[in-house]
RNA sequence: GCCCCCGUAGCUCAGCUGGAUAGAGCGGAAGCCUUCUAAGCUUUUGGUCGCAGGUUCGAGUCCUGCCGGGGGCGCCA
């Protein structure tokens, strides 16, 4: 039994009190109940606040509800005891049967097991990083590729047809400092005020050259102009390949230059002066965003006749809504917060409701330490931390797994010393080591000639505490990856993943628990139905470490 | 000055969108390998949930104010 099943026991419960008239609900049954699992042991495998909730409703008092609920679910198929405890908790013992059953259930889902529809039908666009290609990835992109990976696979997870989508900020004046940075790497002159500096121009300044010879014998215009192409897109392709080897994929590359191409942004401009919020004033043309909370009205074009960046985001929004996405994730940093009201409100402008289309998620900044030394990230300094050096010396996995567990808006200090390290202190590696612990076992129950039994498999001989314990783990799976679909925090597969490794381990160390017979005993039907649990468990690491984007070993 | 985020064990952080006696890992202390992977397990140490009010059956969680830390407030990109 799952604790989606006792929920939607407990609301069948619930009609039968009121068709029987034992209850009154002025606004109907729920038409699902929350159901937890109790930290405390002595409080059941699972607690329903129903109780506390719908008593004042009906007008009774929780104890008096939480009896009547009580006798009436001690009679469901698959619950064992209830309680009514405290001010009208009511504590549920499922029965061994019901609850092995779980087992069976993950491994006919197999890959499967934990998506659920509750984003069905949802087209949802995350966009993530959005770097300039004007340099490598940093620790700071590191944070948003594992999350914004991590969520596109969630959201996937859960029903919702998502693509995720990198924005190319490849127009505009910064091209043309890259470029100038080139050039002056390239004919060993000092890097030019406001351009960029560090190792990586250097390499760059080489790079071109291999790729067109002669190209800084130009004449200073056009050399610039061709330097800026061919830079962008060595550093691009940089970028892209970086990523890929980062296992994080995207779907769409999406150039702002297109976007410009296609005369999407007069047609933009269009519309807002239409839908009236846009007007001149010093030359400039002003998006009126206070009509929609925002600060101050905010600049489209320039009074020299340049367009802004923030011309460019309405378009670029306006093109994601136009190809069919009713949901438009950002992610940015918390240097960008300050973009939330004005895209909100930017939204609003083009007829949107923000609250619906729109999903800004600020991430906090990270901080990595070597030996109590932050690491510096100044791309002006030359001193940057890239996401190769990260992968490199940390390892793909690691650092994804260390940047995954915690949520976005938690600031993060991370202690190399601390994520390189190959043993238990480090959580990604406790997770692996489970999952691999557990192809093991089933390699020496094929060697023993253990077939996992279809319909001869006994849910009830399960029937250790540990047995239930790992059972109920691994029956929260999908309302986990639910609940971090919803909410959009990955971080929440990463420690349930935890706890569940955690469980598992207890359960195998557990004597009586066994899965392979000893010695030269024969198999028995206990044998089978934990090798039963053993692929269930193995089914969850590996999917759940595959939301993260984590490879999930076989061996270690 | 205004806006956003954070403040939980010595350290790094969770806390299931209001539930029962606040958790994990690391660090410190002590144990467990002749039989499924010891990258594991067991025991132990450790707390004014920043402070003060409020909301209610019930607050680490929601509201208000204050304190402390980080970030942001361009006709930059």
């Amino acid at each position: 039994m799952t604790p989606a099943q006792l929920s939607a026991t407990i609301v069948d419960a619930l009609s039968t009190l009121v068709d029987q008239g034992a209850l009154t609900l002025p606004d109907g049954v729920p038409a699902e109940v929350t159901v937890e699992r109790p930290r405390q042991k002595g409080h059941g495998d699972y607690a329903t606040n129903v109780a506390l909730q719908l008593a004042k409703k009906a007008g009774t008092n929780p104890r008096a509800l939480g009896e009547l609920l009580a006798e009436r679910l001690r009679e469901a198929d698959g619950v064992g005891d209830v309680e009514v405890a405290g001010p009208g908790f009511l504590n549920v013992t499922v029965e061994a049967g019901a609850q092995g059953r779980v087992a069976a259930e993950v491994v006919a889902a197999g890959t499967a097991y934990g998506h659920t529809d509750t984003l069905a039908g949802q087209r949802i666009n995350v966009e993530f990083i959005s770097a300039n290609p004007t340099g490598p990835l940093h620790l700071g992109h590191t944070r948003w590729a594992v999350l914004g990976d991590a969520i596109g696979r969630v959201l996937s997870a859960a029903g919702a047809d998502v693509t995720r989508e990198f924005y190319i900020n490849d127009r505009g004046v910064q091209m043309t400092r890259f470029a100038e940075s080139i050039v002056a790497a390239a004919l060993g002159e000092p890097t030019p005020e406001d351009g960029y500096a560090g190792g990586y121009v250097e390499d760059l300044a080489r790079a071109v050259g291999e790729a067109q010879p002669g190209i800084f014998d130009l004449p200073a215009e056009e050399r610039v102009a061709a330097v800026r192409e061919v830079g962008y897109r060595l550093q691009l392709k940089d970028q892209q390949d970086q990523l890929e080897s980062f296992h994080t994929h995207f779907d769409v590359w999406f150039s702002e230059r297109s976007l410009h191409d296609g005369g999407r942004v007069p047609q933009t401009l269009q519309r807002l002066k239409d839908l009236g919020h846009v007007y001149e004033q010093d030359g400039a043309l002003w998006m009126r965003t206070t009509d929609f909370g925002d600060d101050k009205d905010r600049v489209l074009i320039k009074s020299d006749g340049e367009l802004t960046y923030f011309a460019s985001d309405t378009a670029y929004y306006l093109d994601k809504r136009g190809r069919g996405f009713d949901h438009c994730i950002y992610l940015l940093g918390a240097d960008h917060h300050g973009y939330v009201g004005r895209l909100r409100a930017m939204a609003a402008c083009v007829g949107d409701d923000p609250d619906r289309t729109l999903d800004v998620m600020i991430g906090q900044l990270v901080k990595i330490m070597r030996d109590g030394q932050e690491l510096k990230l100044s791309k002006r300094a030359g001193t940057i931390v890239t996401l190769q050096e990260l992968a490199e010396e940390i390892g793909v996995d690691a650092l994804r797994y260390s940047l995954a567990r915690y949520p976005a808006d938690s600031p993060l200090v991370l202690d190399v010393a601390e994520i390189t390290k190959a043993s238990n202190d480090n959580p990604v590696y406790y997770v692996q080591y489970a999952h691999a612990r557990t192809c093991r076992m089933v390699e020496n129950a094929t060697d023993l000639g253990m077939a996992l039994p279809g319909d001869d498999f006994d849910p009830s001989l399960l029937v250790h505490e540990r047995d239930g314990q790992l059972l109920r783990a691994l029956a929260e799976f999908p309302r986990v990856v639910a609940s971090a679909a919803e909410l959009r925090e990955p971080h929440r597969i990463a420690r349930y993943l935890e706890d569940t490794a955690s469980v598992f381990n207890k359960w195998y160390d557990t004597k009586e628990c066994r899965m392979l017979p000893q010695g030269d005993e024969p198999v028995t039907a206990t044998n089978l139905a934990r090798l039963v649990l053993v692929v269930a468990t193995r089914t969850v690491f590996a999917n759940g470490l595959g939301l993260l984007g984590v490879t999930a070993p076989e061996r270690m």
